[in-house]
DNA sequence: CGATAAATTGAAATCCGTTTTCAAAATCGT
DNA sequence: ACGATTTTGAAAACGGATTTCAATTTATCG
């Protein structure tokens, strides 16, 4: 997990940009937050510790994890932004309960395998794709 | 394709509804437009024919067709929402050139039957899903 | 170590698409 | 045609993302 820091480091270095406190003490929070948490709620979440932060700021340095690699922007309708901690060139997808929330992520490389055919078919090459499935949770399930 | 204009009336009178003048010139509109439009294009298209119809109005109808089900709204990220003609009940999915915005619809009953593999996998029922495959088509590699 | 240029910060303002408000107009059932 | 109810369009409000700007911090270099 150290290569990510390492890389951020060294984006920062290459576009010339500086290593503030706070850069550092948001991408720490980032690395160590598991869930795909929306740019709000991740604020929230970093304010309890660091109130001096602003939203602007974390709001920027998302996108700079994004930039640089370390993150992925994740959109699932709700009008949120979210952001995730990218593990290496592993794509990965999404199981969503619409009724908790939960977010379950796989990955499945037979689906991925089929899709790059789709896209031949259609004489496309693709550089992203997003996969999501929404339904109910076990859990949700039962008290449904 | 009668149908979908029965159901849209059908819902009107169930839910106690008006039938205005507006929904109709909506509705026409919509069903004959092909691609998935934005609202505001949409409207912006409508507007030529209809100058009196305003966005209001058409954002209010469109959610209507959407909780009717004739229409499915979309998200491709881009912060518009879109909306498309629901065909019967047969989900597709979107190949998006991510520079020239062409949107190509496909369905892959393959995809579908491991998409709930997984979610029997993670004690998920699915109730819905998005898959989007974002790339070139084959014009723009040729122009990249 | 300072000094200086350049980048960053936080608060507030702005943006931009969606959604709501409200008074006037249209519709439907009788 | 009447009256209750719904709908309409313009404009305002909303919500989240993004930008602005003056003050502060950082990196670099003498």
């Amino acid at each position: 997990m150290k290569k990510h820091e390492e890389q951020f480091l060294e984006y920062l270095s290459r576009k010339k940009l500086k290593n503030t406190s706070q850069r550092m003490i948001i991408l720490k929070a980032f690395l160590r937050q598991k869930s795909h948490l929306s740019t709000e709620d991740f604020y929230l979440q970093l304010r309890k510790k660091h109130p001096g932060i602003g939203y602007a700021t974390v709001h920027r340095t998302l996108k700079l994890f994004s930039e640089c690699g370390i993150a992925s922007e994740r959109n699932f309708g709700d009008g949120q932004m979210r952001f995730e901690v990218s593990l290496d060139n592993e794509h990965h997808d999404h199981l969503v309960c619409t009724d908790c929330g939960r977010i379950i992520e796989f990955e499945d490389p037979q689906i991925e395998k089929l899709q790059l055919e789709i896209a031949q078919k259609h004489d496309f090459v693709i550089k992203d794709h997003r996969l999501e499935l929404y339904g109910l949770c076990g859990d949700c399930q039962a008290t449904a």
